[in-house]
RNA sequence: GGGCGAUUAGCUCAGUUGGCUAGAGCGCUUGCCUUACAAGCAAGAUGUCGGGGGUUCGAGUCCCUCAUCGCCCACCA
């Protein structure tokens, strides 16, 4: 590419560089990671986006923090990794997949079978891998593309098999009934994070059970409530509180020390409560304690509608202040209630079939759906008179976050890993500092969770996922399972790569539904295994379930590095150096992560964890697609361009704060931004107030709708990052184009200006500053001190200074080679954050100054992405340059404003005078020619005795006063306003400070140095004020 | 109910270990199409730092408390 300076556009045209920039940075291979012994490792892993949908802003901020450390490191001189790849996401896509389906082709996955909807949901996973990938690139992310893994992929299967393998092996694996949260219409168990509950109006029904042979002075019913009465039908008791007076006792202490913590307003409602309670004393007690002593004596209640004969039980779960004091009692679909089946070693009866309808345990409600069963289970309740009352109640129905179905409570086999050493080793690892979780205020939420050590279930029952690689047969004796287990263990293909286990028989009690008792489960660490064809030709039967998609996720740091197997990679970049992720994950997979490491490797999977904020909207709501206000990075980049993307997240991304996008619609017609509310994000057409022509959202449904072009989502936030980046391109453009006749040499130090020097020091400071900034994870910090260093220092003063220079003949070759050593500079350390635009300035200027440098000029480095990072030598950084700067960027602040006060015309030179001591005057007098070009301004003469024009306009300083001569352009008006104004707020300022000053605790305590900073406050105040009165007395004599 | 965080200019946010007259961007006002940039330049206005207590010579900053908002976790027949 032959470009001369003259051909640069002002505009940085992205779309057109982007794909030629991605090009040459592939083609050059500079993505790609291989182990260098020599060099030092750098590894992120990403966290793999799900395959469920497209990349949103929440990723572009995560992917853009991850790649700016992988550039920076990149150019710190690392083998830098960036690992991608997606998630399968298991039940998340598959309830996408399978919506799609139904909703397009009217078939579910019954219609079409396990091996075809898998088919499907490779289709849509290719789909979308595809696009993700893709959004990436435009990112800009610097990943190695050839590593890219996927969590269902064969090197992913492997580690995920090998892993469940060896926790089979050590016994950390076992299998179990449990309760788990059934979802009815995709008919699998959901874990309880894809649960969420959502308020509904419901009803409280109250129903009578009878007493089986009530004796004198029992009752004859016991009375029970429920929101779900058809769950009656699987009722294997009814408890009661086995000491309810010492209850009633503890409750009313409870309710007592409420009462006196509580504010006035909140008392009345408690003092109620104590008279219920004293009501509940009377007529309820009695009762409840002669129910109680039924439960000892073993008696029994009739359950209705099925007469089947039920235990009244003692359990503190029932509670005495409650209700009728009584529960119902459901061990298979109830939480609570299986928590008192176990104890109370009830039977456990499922009524359910996965579906959701009844089975044959429901007798003559068998077929029923939920919604039928319970109309006729009350129904036939009535009819019998054991309905006792139905209330209006407002009920929490739990919802699967996934399908939006109700969630039953539904026994069944579950597979299960026992976390409690697990855990301890993932709680270990961030206690003794081996992990960093930074902001370290969400280490308390990491070991919290751990420590409850709560098992882990990890069968879902799905079809798309990570099979279970277990084969399961039942018998009827343990002779008869002692015998195959003999069989198949003598087998040759038997061999460290099988592991059979014989699951001890359920306790008598427990379960009503299976008349085998013994198990013998197979794990094949190898699913290839020979074995499997033997022990499948003997009965076993494969595990239909999958896995948690979070187990293959746990894993994800190593088995993308190759283990199981011993590889290099795995040797050189495992243990990754830092985990970037959003804080809702921390349990589900970073503690995972680090457990599954420590158990598979023998090492954490990464040193460091940043958590990074969330961007809300401007209503402080999370970003989502079901609301409207999610915003697309794409249509971003498409608008604003990939690195005012880039460099806006990265400004964001502070240490304390979520951040809040405040979200416009864009009117494709005439592009006027409209605020998005709560109101209009949920239409499907919008019209603009400016054009009053309508457009589209992603609600259009109609016809019509949808045919109008549709407005994009976007934010206003962006602009400064697109304008910044504006900036940078036309200084380096300005800087190309007076690069006529540039020799490359080594910078004359003797013929460094005062500029120079500054300059040097600033940039000595802010390289130093952005590397600290970067490893510390302080991204937003870092972002400003670059935006400002480069708009501020570098093209407001810097390069406008220069350009006096660079007109001069003689001195011009030197100020180009110092133009293109600090502009080679700031493109270095603004590329980890804005890489396009730096690296296509980066390739401009290698055609137009090919050899640069500061103390001795070098071929700049043929890409911008693998130069070096800047480390600039810490003498140049000098405060005296900066102070001396200081002075006179406050010199020039104060012409500059007299002359806006004055409304003097912009080409009108005007002649002033500097009143200050002879050390401000000597630092100031160098820079005394930049006052014509910088502010229109003629310095006439500088020091403590200087003939002040008359008249005047008058500018106080702390260092300095300065006189702008106005013979003939004065405004007394304007002047004396303004000067009245600055003579109050000196005042105030004095005075605030003498009071300090006449407080002898002050001057006592305080330290001596603050003490005499506001002595010297004082007195430069006071110099300020005196000039301020002598100019005034001056202007109103006119 | 338990935990975490927030509350600073009209909006979005900075503000290091307490210490000069509390900052930035956007928006607003004024003047400029100054040969890199109007996505720009120069200047200006804008604050009871959520309320109330306390510690201190001194509090936006530390402590207590109240209020409001957000997030996570656990939840009642």
């Amino acid at each position: 590419m032959s470009t001369t300076s003259t051909e640069i556009s002002n505009r940085f045209d992205y779309e057109s560089a982007q794909p030629r920039l991605l090009e040459l940075w592939n083609a050059g291979g500079y993505f790609h990671a291989e182990p260098d012994p020599q060099r030092e490792p750098f590894c992120i892993v990403i966290p793999p986006p799900n395959v469920t949908g497209a990349l949103h802003l929440g990723h572009a901020l995560n992917n853009t923090l991850q790649d700016t450390l992988i550039r920076f490191n990149r150019m710190c001189g690392k083998v830098a990794l960036y690992m991608p790849g997606t998630d399968h996401a298991g039940i998340a896509t598959q309830a996408v997949v399978e919506r799609r389906l139904k909703e397009k082709e009217n078939v579910t996955r019954h219609d079409l079978g396990r091996e075809k909807l898998v088919a499907r949901i490779w289709q849509w996973k290719d789909e979308y891998e595809k696009r993700i990938l893709g959004q990436l690139a435009r990112l800009g992310c610097s990943c190695d593309w050839q590593r890219t893994r996927f969590t269902l992929d064969d090197m992913c299967a492997r580690a995920v098999r090998v892993t469940f393998f060896d926790l089979f092996s050590k016994r950390l694996i076992y299998r179990g009934k449990r309760l788990v949260n059934w979802d009815t219409f995709l008919q699998t168990a959901v874990s309880d994070d894809e649960v969420t509950t959502e308020t509904v109006q419901g009803n409280f029904w109250h129903l009578r059970y009878p007493v089986i042979n009530p004796q004198a002075g029992e009752p004859e019913f016991v009375l029970v409530a429920t929101t779900r009465p058809e769950t009656m039908l699987g009722d294997t008791a009814v408890a009661v509180h086995p000491d309810p007076t010492a209850a009633l006792d503890a409750h009313e202490r409870e309710l007592r020390e409420r009462l006196e913590k509580s504010p006035a307003a909140e008392r009345p409602a408690i003092e109620s409560q104590l008279v219920a309670l004293q009501e509940r004393r009377s007529e309820l007690l009695p009762r409840l304690i002669t129910l109680a002593n039924m439960a000892r004596a073993g008696r029994s209640i009739r359950l209705p509608l099925l007469d089947r004969e039920i235990p009244l039980v003692t359990d503190t779960w029932a509670k005495p202040e409650l209700g009728s004091g009584c529960v119902k009692i459901t061990p298979a679909h109830d939480p609570n209630d299986y928590e008192v089946g176990m104890r109370c070693k009830l039977p456990m009866i499922n009524i359910l079939n996965s579906d959701g309808t009844l089975n044959a345990a429901a007798g003559k409600y068998q077929n029923l759906t939920l919604k039928k069963a319970r109309q006729q289970v009350v129904a036939d309740l009535d009819e019998l008179g054991l309905l006792d009352r139905v209330e209006d109640r407002e009920i929490e129905l739990p919802l699967s976050d996934r399908s939006k179905t109700p969630i039953e409570p539904f026994l069944a086999d579950q597979w299960f890993v026992k976390m409690a050493e697990l855990a301890q080793s993932a709680i270990d690892a961030v206690a003794d500092g081996r992990v960093n979780i930074t902001p370290a205020r969400y280490a308390k939420g990491y070991t919290d969770w751990l420590s409850e050590k709560r098992d882990w279930p990890v069968s879902r029952q799905l079809w798309w996922g990570h099979q279970i690689p277990v084969w399961s047969k039942s018998f009827e004796t343990l002779a008869a399972a002692q015998a195959t287990l003999d069989a198949v263990q003598k087998h040759s293909a038997y061999t460290q790569g099988a592991q059979i286990q014989l699951e001890q028989p359920p306790t008598d009690d427990a379960i009503a539904d299976g008349a085998s008792q013994f198990f013998l489960h197979c794990c094949l660490r190898d699913e290839q295994h020979a074995l499997a064809a033997v022990i499948e030709s003997q009965g076993f039967v494969r595990e239909s379930d999958v896995l948690d998609t979070w187990f293959s996720s746990a894993l994800w740091p190593h088995s993308t590095l190759g283990w199981p197997d011993k590889t290099a990679e795995l040797d050189y970049f495992y243990p990754t150096s830092t985990l970037i992720t959003s804080r809702d994950i921390i349990t589900l997979w970073v503690a995972r992560m680090v457990l599954m490491g420590l158990n598979n490797v023998g090492e954490v999977p990464f040193h460091q964890v940043y958590i990074h904020p969330k961007i809300l909207d401007g209503f402080g709501e999370t970003m989502s697609k079901s609301k409207g206000n999610g915003i697309d990075p794409l249509d971003v980049i498409d608008k604003f361009g990939p690195d005012a993307l880039r460099f806006a997240m990265v400004h964001l991304t502070t240490e304390t704060q979520d951040v809040r996008l405040p979200v416009q619609y864009e009117c494709p017609h005439c592009q006027t931004a409209i605020d998005q509310t709560k109101k209009n994000r949920e239409l499907p057409r919008i019209e603009c107030p400016s054009c009053k022509k309508s457009f589209g959202t992603q609600w259009a449904t109609t016809a019509e709708d949808q045919a109008l072009p549709r407005g994009l989502v976007i934010s206003e936030r962006f602009e400064v990052a697109r304008n910044f980046a504006n900036k940078l391109w036309n200084a380096a453009r300005f800087a190309m184009m007076r690069m006529e006749g540039y020799t490359p040499q080594a910078i004359d130090v003797q013929k460094l200006t005062v500029e120079d020097r500054w300059l040097m020091s600033r940039l000595a400071t802010v390289a130093a500053q952005a590397t600290a900034g970067l490893q510390n994870f302080a991204f937003a910090d870092t972002a400003r001190t670059l935006y400002e260093f480069t708009w501020q220092e570098f093209c407001s003063f810097y390069v406008e200074m220069l350009k006096d220079r660079l007109n001069d003949e003689a001195q011009r070759p030197q100020a180009q080679r110092l133009l293109a050593w600090a502009l080679d500079c700031i493109l270095r350390l603004l590329h980890p954050i804005m890489p396009f635009i730096t690296e296509e300035i980066w390739q401009l200027l290698k055609s137009i100054a090919p050899m640069r440098g500061f103390d001795k000029p070098v071929a700049a480095n043929p890409v911008l992405i693998t130069a070096a990072w800047p480390k600039l030598d810490p003498a140049w950084c000098d405060p005296l340059i900066e102070s001396q700067f200081s002075l006179f960027q406050a010199a020039l602040s104060a012409l500059r404003e007299i002359r806006a006060r004055q409304n003097i015309a912009p080409r009108k030179e005007v002649e002033f005078v500097i009143r200050c001591n002879a050390e401000i005057a000597a630092k100031l007098q160098p820079l005394a020619s930049y006052f014509p070009s910088l502010a229109g301004g003629q310095l006439r003469e500088i020091g403590p005795n200087v003939s002040i024009p008359q008249p005047s306009a008058t500018f106080a300083e702390r260092d300095f006063e300065i006189f702008v001569d106005l013979t003939g352009l004065i405004d007394f008006g304007a002047e004396i306003k303004r000067l009245e104004k600055e003579h109050a707020k000196i005042i105030g300022a004095i005075q605030g400070k003498q009071s300090k000053l006449g407080n002898e605790k002050f001057v006592a305590s305080a330290p001596a140095e603050i003490v005499q900073r506001e002595r010297d406050g004082v007195r430069q105040l006071e110099e300020q004020l005196q000039t301020i009165i002598v100019a005034l007395t001056a202007l109103r004599k006119n």
